[in-house]
DNA sequence: GATGAATGAGGCTTCATTCAT
DNA sequence: AATGAATGAAGCCTCATTCAT
C-alpha cells in the first residue's frame, strides 16, 4: 500500500505526499501512536527524507494541523456566501463544513482530536483557527440581529457564548457523523440549524428559558461515590 | 508527591489508589505519554504490584474508563429526578454533568478525549456509556413533548439526532468550561438551555427552519485546495 | 569477553561494573564513538540498565571522570607523604602518578584527551581536579624554595606558572609512556625531576635564562607583542 | 556565513576552503561530531563536491593531519635558523611554535587533540611528524652539549627522553596558552627555557637530581625494573 | 564543475513487562 | 502482600554516503 513509489520528485510534491500521510496515520493512531517509520513508508519515502524536510515528529504534526485548518477554514469562508442573508450564509456554512469534515476524517480527527490532546503548542496552533471561525459565527449572529432589527438589547458578551455553544454543537455532530454511517452533510446541517435556529430566533424575541432557584443538595450531591479513594480527580 | 507510603493495605483500597493514580495520569499526559512508571509512583506503589492487581497498560485502561464512566452516568441519573417536569430533569441532569465534569476534570479527560484517541476498544466502552445518557436525554424529549400534549408524530429518528446534538453541545461546553476559569455548572446548564430548550419549543409547536433546495456546487467546491495530493485524507 | 554474566547483582556493584566497561570503552574508542551498546555488552548487562543506574550517556561519562579523577588524585596524594622534605615529596609524588597513569590507561585517556575534547561541562569537571593538583605541586615547590631559605624574591605568580609547566610536562610524559611499551614509572619520574628539578634549583639561585632582543621577523612574531621591556616569563 | 558563494573556481582553490571549513570544524567540534555536511556548508559548496575532491570523512581528516602537520613543521623549521649557536636555535624555534599554535588553534587541535584520539591511521600520521621534530630537538640539545664542550658520552638513549619531555611541555604549554587570554608566544617560550634550559644546563654540567633508593610499597612501583645500575632515565 | 534528491545503518533513549525473592 | 533487579522491543533522530542530472 501507500504511495507508488516514483523516485526523484521536486521537493514541494514530495513534501506534500508526506503530509497526507502524516495526515492519515496521526488521525487514525494518534500522535504517539503514530510512528515516523509508517508514515514514512506510507508516503513511499526513507525516513530521513522525511526529517530532511520536515524536521521532527513534532514539526511535521504541527504542519499537519496547518495545512489541514487553513482547508478547513478556507471551506467554510468559501461555503459561506457573503451576499447572502446571515440565516443562509449559516446554513451553507455548517453545510460547508459538514462536507469538508466528512470527506477528510482524517484531518478533522487531527485537528479536533489529536491536536488537542498532546500539549499546549498544538492545542494552541488549533484554538487561533477555532478563534477565528467563532469570531465569524458571532458575526452571523449579529448580522442576523440586525437583519431582524432587534440587535439594541443583545449583549455582545452573550451572543459569544452562544457562538461557542453553536460551533461546540457542530464540532461533536461532525464526530458523530463521522463515526455513524449514513449521515450526510445536509442531514447534520439540518438538525443543527432545526436545533439551534429557533432557540436563537426565539432569544432574540426575548423569551427565555429561566433556571429555577438552587434548590439544595441535588446536583453536588457527592454522596456514595463509585470507589474513589481521595475526593478530586 | 503521590499517596502516602502505608504499607499493607487491603486489596480494595490499593487497587482504587492505583485507579486515582492511572486516571489522573492519563487525564493529564494522554495515555500513550502516560507511563506505569509515572502511574506506579504517583500510586506509592512498586510497578509489579500494579501489574499484580490490573494486569495490562490496556485493562487498567479499561478500568479507569469503567469506572469514571460509571461515576459519570450515575452522578446524572441521580441529578434528574424522575419525579419532576421534563424540563425540569433536563435541567438538573445538565447541572449534575457539569458539575460532575468539573469536579473530575481527569476522569472527564479519560472519557472524552483519551478513551476516544485510542484504539476501537477503548472508544467502543464510552460509545455504550454515552449511548444509555443518548437514550435518556431522547426519554425527556419525548417526555417532554408528551408533557406539552405536541406533536405526537415527531419521528424518533428525528428526536435522536436532536438528543446527539444536545448531548454533544454538552460535551463541547464541559471542555470549554475545563478550559475555562471561572464558569460555574450553573452558567454552562443555562446556557446550554437557552440555547437548545427554545429551539426545541418552537420545533414542538411546529416552526423549523427549513433547508434551501440543494442549489448546485455550494457546499461541495473543493476547487482549489491548499496543497493536498489525493483529492481524499 | 566482559564480566561475566552473573544475575541479579546489588546495585552497587552493578554500577561499578558499568563504570569499568564505560571506562574502558571511552579511554579506548573516544566519547563519541564509544557507544552505550558496547558498554552495557563489555558490563554484561542489558542497555536499559545502563540507563536506569547512569541515566545517560552523558551522565555517564561524568561519573568515569568524576570517579578517575578522584583516584588519580588520591592516587598522588597518597604517593606523597607530607613527612618527607619537598623534593622527596614531589619525586614520590611523581612515581605514583606515573603507577597510576600506566595502571590505568583508559582512565587516563578518559580524563586527559576525551573529557578536554567533548564539550564544556566534562572539560570544566576535570579542570578542578587538575587545579586541585596544580596548587599542590605549587606548595611543594613553595616549600622547596622554604627549606632552602630561598622564599623572600620568588613572585607567586612565577610559581604558579612554573607548577604548570611541571603538570604539563608530567601529562605528555604520561601519554607518552604509556604510548612506548617498556617505560616504567621510576624512569619517566627521573626523566621528570632531572628536566625539572634542577632547573627549578637554578632558578631559585637566581639563575635565568634570557631572552634575546626581539630580533625581526625571524619567528614569525605577530609584531603586536605586549610590549613588555622585562621579556621574562 | 562560510565562503562567499562564488561559482566555478579552480579545484585547487576549492580543495583549501574545504580543507579549512574542515579543519575548523574538527578542531571545534572533534572528528566524529564533526558532520560532512556543516563542513560542506562551511566551505560554500554541496556535499558531493566534497566527496568528489576528497573522498570520505577519513580520508578528509587525514588531509587535515597532514597539512597542519607540515604547515606547523615547516614553521618551527622556518624558525629554527641553524646558523645560530643551540640555545637560540631552540629559543627560536619555541617561538616558533607558539606563535604558530597560537595562529592556528584550530589546526593545533587537529594535531594534538583530535588526531590521537580517533584511531590508529590518525594517531600513527601525527606520530610520525611528532618524531620529526623531537629528533630535531634531539640533535638541538646534542649540539648544545657540543658547544659547551661536555659530556661526550651523554647517552643518546637519555637524550631522547629529555627531548621528550621537552616537546611534552611544548604541547601542554600550547594548549594552556590556547585557552587562556592575553598569553604571547615569546612568554610561553620563555617561561619553557627558564624552566627547561637550567636543568638542561645542570643536566650537562653532571649535577643531577638523584632517585632514592626503591624503599617498599611507597609508589606501588611496579616491580619488573630495567635493571640499569645507575637508576635514571 | 556542481548539485538536489535520496537512503542504509546505526546511535540514544524509553517503555511495558517479568522474574526471583 | 510487595518489591528490587532486569530486559526485548521499539521509537526518534542523524550521519556518511551515493545517484541522476
Amino acid at each position: 500500500m501507500g504511495a507508488v513509489k516514483t523516485k526523484r520528485m521536486p521537493r514541494a510534491v514530495r513534501e506534500q505526499q508526506m503530509l497526507d500521510a502524516a495526515v492519515r496515520t496521526f488521525g487514525q493512531r494518534g500522535y504517539m501512536a503514530a510512528s515516523m517509520d509508517e508514515i514514512a513508508e506510507l508516503a513511499g519515502v526513507s525516513k530521513p527524507l522525511v526529517y530532511l524536510y520536515l524536521n521532527s515528529k513534532e514539526d511535521l504534526f504541527t504542519a499537519c494541523i496547518r495545512r489541514e485548518g487553513t482547508a478547513l477554514t478556507e471551506a467554510v469562508r468559501a461555503g459561506a456566501r457573503p451576499g447572502l442573508p446571515a440565516d443562509r450564509q449559516l446554513w451553507s456554512g455548517l453545510t460547508a463544513f459538514f462536507t469538508h469534515t466528512a470527506r477528510h476524517p482524517d484531518g478533522w480527527a487531527v485537528l479536533h482530536l489529536q491536536a488537542r490532546t498532546h500539549g499546549e503548542v498544538f492545542a494552541a496552533e488549533v484554538a487561533a483557527m477555532r478563534a477565528e471561525i467563532v469570531a465569524f459565527v458571532t458575526q452571523l449572529i449579529l448580522a442576523a440581529a440586525r437583519d431582524a432589527h432587534r440587535d439594541p438589547d443583545l449583549p455582545e458578551r452573550e451572543v459569544s457564548g452562544l457562538a461557542e455553544a453553536l460551533v461546540g454543537a457542530a464540532e461533536s455532530l461532525a464526530d458523530w457523523a463521522n463515526a455513524t454511517p449514513g449521515v450526510t452533510a445536509r442531514q447534520s446541517a439540518a438538525t443543527l440549524m432545526n436545533f439551534a435556529w429557533a432557540g436563537l430566533g426565539d432569544l432574540m424575541a426575548g423569551r427565555r428559558w429561566t433556571p429555577p432557584d438552587d434548590s439544595g443538595p441535588i446536583t453536588g450531591a457527592t454522596g456514595a461515590q463509585t470507589g474513589r479513594t481521595s475526593p478530586v480527580t
